[in-house]
DNA sequence: GGTTAGCACTCGATGGCGATGAGTGCTAAC
DNA sequence: GTTAGCACTCATCGCCATCGAGTGCTAACC
C-alpha cells in the first residue's frame, strides 16, 4: 500500500511527535539523518500520506501530526521490538524478587512499577473470580447473630463477608455444616459453587441439620460470588497531568472520571474475545468517548493458561508504542509465570 | 478583637467569595441587604480588615478576598449550624439502611456519599488496627510449603497473608499451633500480638512442639501487623478539578500526586491527639505544602469511646465551611453508631 | 523522471497599545 | 460617625502589526 520511501517518513514524523508533541515540519525530519532526502521531496511525501489519510494538519503552514489511521499503521509496522536497558531489567527482576505475599498487594505493586516506567497511566485487572475454585470455606462466629464467611480461592485471593446467622442454631450446627461443605466442595470451581450446593449437599444436609433451611438461606449469601466484583488497581493517574495534550483541564475531566468508575474501566480492559498477547486500542478504536484522544494497551496474564487479569497502560494517541509494547509483553509473561508457580 | 460590624462584614465577604470564588467588592456587599451600610462605610471597614490581617487583595483596585485567617475567623465564628434538608437526610439515611456486610465496601460506599453531597473531594481512613483485637486466627495450607494465614479482628475486619512453611512441618503440628494461638491470644490487641507471643506461648510450645524455632518465624510474620497498613478510601478526586481556583492543571498536580500516596495522607488524616469532633485545616495550616491552598475538614468516628479512624472533606480553603462541617457531623456520628451497634 | 533549490504565501503566536470598567482611597459634606 | 463624589489604579479585552515556521508550487538540476 506504501512505498519504503512513504513508510519511512511515516515512521520519523511519528517517532518525532511522540517525542516532541509538536507538529512535526519537513526540515526537521530532513535533519534527522535516517531520511536522506531534502525537505522538498519530503514535503511531497508528506502531502500524498495526508491525503492518504495518514497524517494530519492542525491548520495550513503548521507541520504534520500522525492521525489515528497513522499510529494504527505504525503499531501495526513495528520493527523494532523494543527491549528493555538493564535498569528496566532490573526493576521488573527485583519486582519478581520481592515475593509479595499477598495477591493484592502484588498486583498493586505491579501497577505501580507500570506507571513508574511508562510514565503513563496504568490499569490492572486483578485475577478473575470465575477461573478459580474454592480451596477451603470458614464461617467464624463474630458475636451472636452475625459470622464472618471467608472463602479462600485455589490463586490463594481472600473473599470475606458478613452474614447474619438466624436465631436458635447452634455453633457445633454450623461447624457441621462447614465441615461438610469443606469436604464436598474443594476444588469447585466458584461459579459453581452455588448449584452444587443444591445438588449435592441438599439431601445429606436435610438429612443432619435441623435448621436445614435457615442455613441454605446464610450459605447462599456467603457463597455469592458477585460476578462484578472484580479487583481494578491503578497507578500514575497524575502522569495523564504531564502530558502537553492534557494541559487543559476539560479534556483531563472526563478521563479522570472514567478512571473513578470501575465498571467502565472493566468494560474497556476486557481482552477481546479469543486475543492473547498486546493488544492496541487507538483513539475512537476504543469504545468509551472520554479516552478518543488516547490509546489504551493491554496484555493479558494466565493461571494454567487460561486469561485471568490484564494489565494495561493508558496515555494519548502519541505514546511511545514500542516501548510500552514491549514492556507489558514482559511484565504480561512474568506475572503469567509468577502466578502459575504459585498456584502451582 | 473585632467589632460586631467587622465580624457582619467578614462574614459577608467569606460568603459571597465562597459562592462566587471571585474577589468581593464593597458596591456587592452593600447590595446583599443583611448588612445595611453604603459601599463606602464598607470599604472603610474592608482596609481595615485587611490591615488586621483578614482579608487580602489580590491587586490594588480588585475586591477583597479572605486570608487563611480570615477563614479561621470564620470558622471559629461559624454560627449557624448547618442542618440538613430533606433530600440529604434522605440520602444519609438510605445509606445507613443497606447494611452493607463487608465494611470495606461500606467505607467505600461511604465515601462517595459524601463527596457526592459535598462535591469536593472525600478521604476517608479505615479503622485502626492497632485499638483492636483478635478475634481469631488461621493458618491455612495452600499447597507444599505455603500456607495462608488469616486474622479475624474484633471489628470484623479480615486480614491475609501468604506465609512459606519450613521443610518438616506436618499438618498435625501447624493444627496444634493454631489452636494454641486462639486459645491463649483471642482478645489479646493486636499491636501487643507480638510481645505476647513470646512471653506467654514461648514456653509452652517449645515443651510441645518439634519445629520450634521455625514455627516461631512463621508466626513472626503471620501476626506482623503494618502499623502503616490501613487502608484509605478516596471519593470524588474529579471534583478538584471543577473548581475554578484549580483550572490550571500545575495547581491540581501537587494535590493529585499526593492523594495517590497513602502513607501522606493517613498522616494528614490523623486527628490531633485528645481531639475529639470536626476539626479544620486552613491553607498552611495543614502540613503539607501540596494542599496549602485547600482546606481539609475531617472528624473521626469511634468504637467503644475508642476513634478508631475518620472521614473527611478535601476542597479549596473557598470551602463551604458550615455545610460540610455539618455533614461530616452526622456522618461521623451515624458511623459511629452504626459501627457500635455492630461491635456490641 | 525523480530530486532539489528558491520563493511567495499562509496563518498561528507574540507583543505592544488603547479602551473599558470594576473597585479603591481619599476628601469633603452631611 | 456616615456617606457622596471623584480621581486614580490596574487587570482584562480586543485590535493590529510583526514574526517566523512551514507549506505548495515552479523551475532548474542530475
Amino acid at each position: 500500500m506504501l512505498t519504503d520511501r512513504q513508510r519511512l517518513i511515516l515512521n520519523a514524523i511519528v517517532d518525532d511527535y511522540i517525542r516532541s508533541a509538536e507538529p512535526v515540519g519537513s526540515r526537521s525530519i530532513s535533519k534527522r539523518g535516517d531520511v536522506g532526502y531534502s525537505p522538498a521531496t519530503i514535503r511531497n511525501e508528506m502531502a500524498d500520506l495526508e491525503e492518504l489519510g495518514f497524517l494530519e494538519q492542525p491548520h495550513t503552514s503548521a507541520g504534520r501530526i500522525p492521525s489515528h489511521k497513522g499510529y494504527r499503521y505504525y503499531v501495526d509496522h513495528l520493527t523494532s521490538s523494543f527491549s528493555l536497558n538493564p535498569e528496566e531489567l532490573h526493576m521488573m527482576k527485583s519486582f519478581f524478587a520481592e515475593k509479595l505475599n499477598v495477591m493484592e498487594q502484588m498486583i498493586q505493586h505491579a501497577a505501580g512499577i507500570l506507571s513508574q516506567m511508562t510514565n503513563y497511566t496504568s490499569i490492572l485487572l486483578g485475577p478473575e473470580v470465575f477461573h478459580t475454585s474454592l480451596r477451603h470455606f470458614q464461617l467464624l462466629p463474630l458475636n451472636e447473630g452475625q459470622a464472618v464467611a471467608i472463602i479462600v480461592t485455589s490463586t490463594g485471593q481472600v473473599e470475606n463477608k458478613i452474614v447474619s446467622i438466624p436465631q436458635g442454631v447452634s455453633v457445633s450446627e454450623l461447624e457441621q455444616v462447614v465441615n461438610l461443605l469443606n469436604e464436598k466442595l474443594v476444588n469447585v470451581p466458584l461459579y459453581k459453587l452455588k448449584t452444587r450446593l443444591y445438588t449435592e449437599l441438599g439431601a445429606e444436609m436435610q438429612r443432619h441439620i435441623a435448621h436445614y433451611e435457615e442455613l441454605m438461606k446464610v450459605l447462599d449469601i456467603a457463597l455469592e460470588n458477585e460476578p462484578d466484583h472484580r479487583d481494578v488497581y491503578l497507578s500514575g493517574t497524575t502522569n495523564m497531568l504531564n502530558q502537553p495534550e492534557f494541559k487543559d483541564v476539560d479534556k483531563v475531566r472526563d478521563i479522570f472520571e472514567l478512571l473513578e468508575q470501575t465498571p467502565a474501566l472493566m468494560k474497556l480492559m476486557a481482552p477481546a474475545p479469543g486475543e492473547h498477547g498486546v493488544q492496541v486500542r487507538i483513539g475512537t478504536e476504543n469504545t468509551h468517548e472520554a479516552i478518543s484522544n488516547c490509546s489504551l494497551i493491554t496484555a493479558t496474564y494466565s493461571i494454567d493458561g487460561k486469561a485471568v487479569g490484564s494489565i494495561g497502560i493508558l496515555g494519548p494517541t502519541r505514546m511511545e508504542y514500542a516501548r510500552v509494547i514491549g514492556i507489558l509483553n514482559v511484565l504480561s509473561h512474568d506475572l503469567t509465570k509468577l502466578l502459575s508457580h504459585w498456584y502451582k
